[in-house]
This record gives C-alpha cells, sequence and structure tokens, in this order.
DNA sequence: TGTAATCTTGACTAAAAAGTAATGTATCGC
DNA sequence: GCGATACATTACTTTTTAGTCAAGATTACA
C-alpha cells in the first residue's frame, strides 16, 4: 500500500501551480526545476494531467501550465484517481498468480478489505482540496486537522504541556 | 495507492493458514495449489512471512505451515507492515528526483497527506483480524460493518426496500 | 542408514513501472 | 514567413518489483 512516484510528483506539479496567481502561467523547465525533477519527466506527468483535464497548457512562445480549475476546487480523490488509472477496477484482474482468473472469483474473504481499504483512503482524500495544501507543512497539518478526524491529531490522549 | 502482489498473495496465504484446526499444517504445494500460484513463489512469500514470525514452519517429510498464533490474535496491520517493508519510512528518500534529497525537506505540504493516509490505513487494519476474513465474501462483508464504520455500508443513506 | 518429502536460501530471469529521448505541432515576435 | 520557444506524443532505456530456479538442509520412516 504505497504512494506511487507518478503520484507524488504528479501532486507536486500541481501544487507548484495552485501557488500561481490569476493569469500567471508556469513553463515544464521552471516546474521540473522547483520539484527537482527532469524537463522530460515533468512533461510526462503534465501531459496526462492536462489530458485529464486538470490543467490548461498554452503552446508557443509564452506558453505554460496551469489549474484547469480554481485550487479550492480540486480534491485530492480526483487527482490520484487521474494518477493511479483506477486501480481498484484491475485489482482482482490483476492478481491471479499462474492461472487466468484469481482462485477466488466470486466469494473472496479478502476483496471487502480491499474495497473499504480504498473506500476509506478515498474518502479521506476527497476531504482535502489543493488549496489546503498551500502553505508551510506546519500550517498544513493543522488546516487538515488529521484529514477529517479520521486520523488523531499528535497530541489528542497524550497531550501534556511539556512532557 | 495500490495493494502491491505480495500483499495481496502474501495475505492470502496467511488466510489458508486461518482455515486450519490446531495442529493442522499446509505444504508450500498446497498452499500454492489452493491460491493458484507456483510453489516457488509461494515459497518466497511463507519464506518472508516465517522470518516475520507470522507463521511456523516444520521440515522434513509431514512437515508444512501454520499460523504461529491464533488467527483473531493477527492483525491485519502487521501482516502489511511485514510483506511491505514498512513503505512510509522510505517515502520521502525515494522520491527525490533527479536529486539527492527532496526540495521539500523539512518543509512540504504534502508529507501530512502521506503521513495521514498512511494513519488512515493502519488504523483501518488495525482493527481486523485475520479471524475476521474467514468465511463467504457476503459474510466478512458483513462482519467487517464496513472496517469499523470508517467506510460507509453500501445501504446506509440509501437504503430503499426494493428500489 | 538411506531415501523421499519438505522447507531454506541466494542467484537468476521476466515483467512492470519509472524515467528519458527524440520527433512533431502550435504560437509568438520579428 | 521564419526562427525561437514551448507544449504533445510516442518510442525507447533504465530501474524496480515480481517471479523462477536450483542447490542445500532437515526430518520421518522404512
Amino acid at each position: 500500500m504505497k504512494v506511487s512516484a507518478q503520484e507524488e510528483y504528479g501532486l507536486r506539479c500541481l501544487l507548484q501551480l495552485a501557488y500561481l496567481g490569476k493569469d500567471e502561467f508556469l513553463t515544464l523547465t521552471q516546474i521540473a526545476e522547483r520539484e527537482g525533477l527532469s524537463v522530460a519527466n515533468a512533461g510526462k506527468l503534465l501531459w496526462i494531467l492536462n489530458k485529464a483535464g486538470l490543467v490548461t497548457s498554452i503552446r508557443g512562445t509564452k506558453g505554460g501550465y496551469k489549474l484547469a480549475r480554481p485550487a479550492t476546487e480540486i480534491h485530492l480523490n480526483e487527482i490520484i484517481k487521474v494518477l493511479d488509472e483506477d486501480v481498484l477496477a484491475g485489482h482482482c484482474k490483476s492478481y491471479t498468480g499462474v492461472l487466468d482468473a484469481c482462485v477466488h472469483t466470486g466469494n473472496c474473504g479478502i476483496r471487502p478489505v480491499i474495497v473499504g481499504l480504498h473506500d476509506v483512503v478515498q474518502r479521506a482524500l476527497s476531504g482535502i482540496t489543493l488549496a489546503q495544501l498551500i502553505g508551510t507543512e506546519a500550517n498544513v497539518e493543522t488546516t487538515l486537522h488529521w484529514i477529517q478526524g479520521l486520523s488523531r491529531p499528535p497530541q489528542a490522549g497524550t497531550a501534556r504541556k511539556k512532557a
């Protein structure tokens, strides 16, 4: 259960665009530089994001990328879904061992876990917008108040004034 | 954000062992057959699980594997952690782009999301034991009542007698 | 004691994901 | 129009993950 490179970097590129003012753009080169990526790699990521309608691109001199919608209206679940190619749909089709279909097809004890887990993650991500990730790490942490209360705040329960 | 092959198959092998009665064993060949895996692949997975202390092995004729503890005392978060090699710890170290360290080291807007997400998943998994995954898919689904209420039951909110 | 069954382990191979390169297309400014 | 700049797209290479193979070690039982 890990966040893939594509998810991580794609999200980071979007966040760079979220920092822009209205009518501002960033070129691929600028995005790549700010995220420590190669221009080629950033290009591929932005292409995916563009195809999915999350960013708008302008070609030619003076061109660049910006968000297709305000950062307050882009939720992380949508972003992850795009960068992930709907992983849940392919799960049972992928993990078939040496056979053509999973032996548990139709009656699988762990499928409810996979589905439920995916749902939990989606739910947490759908409560967060790109706009909420702008700012310092400490501020973002506070803003998220630990993802809709699904996760505990660091101090709850063990809170002490000075430890 | 996807469940890897190692997590999926490892969990499935453990679940096979959870079905055993006391003092029963399964050989690699049996496990492989029941899960549609090659014997070699099952061997590697069980080796990992054995190293981690989740299963006990007996060598020689009449040998095989069984759970090291009762299925009621093995929680999924422990299993996933073993099959995953603690993915959270390596996250920021892995995704550094073309640089030696992530440009956001020390102040990262998305790190709280990664950490929070991991925590949400861990929390959901820690509420489920192997024993709860025994039975038909429908029964398991009911038993989990959608992972500690973190996820909605299928009928809640839209429930109707006949639709 | 010997042999067949079974787990153990590390090296090897194959498949998938990640990342790069190269070629093409659009736009701007002269 | 022409060249410079920047996005678009596909093919290719590298790296990581997944999976296989083969030789070794342990045990039961005749």
